[in-house]
DNA sequence: TGGAAGTTTTAGATTAAATCTAATCTGACA
DNA sequence: TGTCAGATTAGATTTAATCTAAAACTTCCA
């Protein structure tokens, strides 16, 4: 990973790189795993142990706040985090809860009329059903 | 709202209708505002307190286990639930956080290659921007 | 009816996620 | 070098959700 390309991005939303900021940034940018913030601070610290609980949420917060790393929404207890890399879509596992990436492609707009007064930003989209994983061991079961 | 369509909706479920699972599917089915456990809780007590806070939360989970009820996917930190009445998607206001209703309509599907060994069982489509009213509050703001 | 077996509710304790606090540290710049 | 806004920190606090074990209902058959 380009230590330079993740230090630029961070400057480019008008954020110090500090060595913690830096490392989660370049955490979510290694992993399409979409992890929690427990996740990032376990992982961030375990190497060299130099960021807090409360630092990894603080940079969470700003990365988020300056548009770098998006929070996805899935249901669930925690909340999980993906660095703004591409535009992608994403599937989420009935079963194991997994959240993965799906190329992106443009959805229909609602109507004129349906939208009313409101200002359309973004439309997200999100799958749902069985991961390959999933799905291969669903049907093994089903069959014995 | 019709008493006897929520007994006989609980009892598609397999549910017994307690007073209190009643009260609960009852004040969803007749709000369309996304509450929080905590809302829904605070709400079937106010008039006539019979419901812990232990069995709000037990019959929301078995609610969406038996797919009465969704619980909705949006970020932050308490879930959000909704009957599920008519299939419909969402709408979340950048500024206020509402969730609103928007009429439904099919979403395309990924392709097959995208999708690989996955088996796709629903597509969500959330909008985000500004609700009504945040839009103009922000439209009137600008202009002073 | 009576009473065993299963289901539901309950108050309060516990756990988990996120945020807050107030003290301390850092480093860019004058 | 000294300054000071911004960043970090350990630990306390708040909030959402779940767990526990006892009590209260239902069901259903003798
Ligand atoms: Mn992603
Ligand atoms: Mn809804
Ligand atoms: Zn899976
Ligand atoms: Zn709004």
């Amino acid at each position: 990973m380009d230590a330079k390309a993740i230090k630029k991005s961070l400057e480019s939303g008008g954020l110090r790189c500090t060595p913690q900021r830096y490392a989660v940034m370049a955490f979510l940018m290694e992993h399409d795993i979409h992890p929690t913030a427990a996740e990032i601070f376990e992982a961030v610290n375990r190497a060299d142990p130099r960021c807090s609980r409360a630092t990894a949420y603080n940079n969470l917060r700003d990365l988020v706040q300056a548009g770098l790393v998006r929070e996805v929404a899935v249901e669930g207890r925690a909340a999980r985090f993906d660095a703004k890399v591409m535009r992608h879509h994403h599937f989420v596992c009935d079963i194991c809860g997994r959240v993965e990436d799906m190329d992106w492609y443009d959805v229909p707009h609602p109507s004129a009329e349906s939208l009313g007064k409101r200002i359309l930003r973004q439309s997200e989209l999100i799958f749902r059903g069985l991961c390959a994983k999933c799905a291969q061991w669903y049907a093994s079961r089903s069959a014995s």
